[in-house]
DNA sequence: GTCTATACATCGATAGAC
DNA sequence: GTCTATCGATGTATAGAC
């Protein structure tokens, strides 16, 4: 089979244990998920992916031999925070209900930035972008479930995380329905009477 | 001036009281909508557009100069279509907590295809999609504190709100949170109860 | 007001040198 | 594994006939 370029298939693949600084790919990934959720899906052409992570259009094309390809690049990353996200909700402290409603707040996590990226694959029509976000939230869903018993105050709950990441992906930064820490405090002290309440 | 296309900041120029068929112009308009919110702003290409409304690339251009103008156009008509929509939420039977949780639900009204297209080119950087979500988010806000009193769980309805219209515009139909009306009935409820109860 | 033909830019992807 | 050069397709927009 010779030399070929390491499957797209292959998440989670961490640098070798010597290697301080990221691989090509690695960086390509980045600069691909950055383009999308900074910008859009116009934006995030090859050769401005390319340019980012700092290698010419064949370069990427060596590690990724296609759009296609790039897009699942992210698509399999995501997989793992996900399964990552979920374990900690479940073992989160204060409980899923606080996890959830605080990590649905607007930061500059890598997480974020990955669901906003699929955001925008799914917004372009990409099904496996739109199967992916479905998945995920029928996960938090689950857990959510679990946590507050009644199914229609869990789907309320979902709705609102929901919302969070619309306005995250949507609006003009300044117009966030929340804004500071203060708002979530208040909110999830609401939410927790409210699912309690019933 | 001559013969000039009707300029773009001409919303609610309603048909000719004796023209039954919509205009070349009003065709074109609903096309890039439909184009929009159905599939993609990528899949809304000048070509596509075009043999949607029945005219050619050049007769699409005689009515809207750019690809711009034609975003303009979808606005402008959204502006209309917002005041409308904040006119019968104030005076609902039920209420504007009532109308704005009920129409937030996915249907097939032209006022929601409006927005998933408003969305898409939100999504897609554009600034002005961007800034007609923000406005009319606040507007609906308002309405919302006037009606509930407590700004926390107005912007709490809201979210709401929001997270209905993501699951719309990004997820799978099939995957909604909220599926029919007996899940409305019963949120409706639940958010009642939960604003005066605070 | 609507059409055809075409110019021009950009994007995804291939070929092949190093 | 990374590069340059280039092809082919597609998209926006213009020019000009009818």
């Amino acid at each position: 089979m010779g030399v070929m370029p390491p499957a797209a298939s292959t998440p989670s693949s961490s640098p070798a244990p010597g290697a301080a600084q990221s691989s090509a790919r690695d960086r390509v990934l980045d600069a691909y998920e950055e383009l999308l959720a900074e910008q859009s899906e116009r934006a995030a052409t090859l050769d401005a992916v390319a340019a980012r992570a700092g290698v010419s259009k064949g370069g990427l094309l060596y590690h990724f031999a296609s759009k296609e390809a790039l897009a699942s690049g992210v698509l399999d990353r995501f997989s793992d925070l996900i399964e990552d996200d979920i374990r900690r909700m479940r073992e989160a402290e204060d409980g899923p209900v606080d996890y959830f409603l605080r990590t649905s707040i607007p930061t500059d996590s890598r997480f974020e930035r990955a669901i906003v990226a699929i955001a925008r694959l799914a917004q372009a029509a990409d099904p496996r972008a739109r199967d992916a976000l479905a998945s995920a939230q029928r996960r938090w869903l689950e857990v959510l479930q679990e946590a507050v018993g009644d199914p229609l105050v869990a789907r309320t709950i979902m709705l609102i995380g929901d919302g969070m990441y619309y306005n995250t992906a949507l609006l003009p930064a300044a117009n966030n329905v929340l804004r500071d820490e203060t708002d979530i405090d208040d909110l999830v002290t609401l939410i927790r009477r409210f699912a309690e309440g019933r």
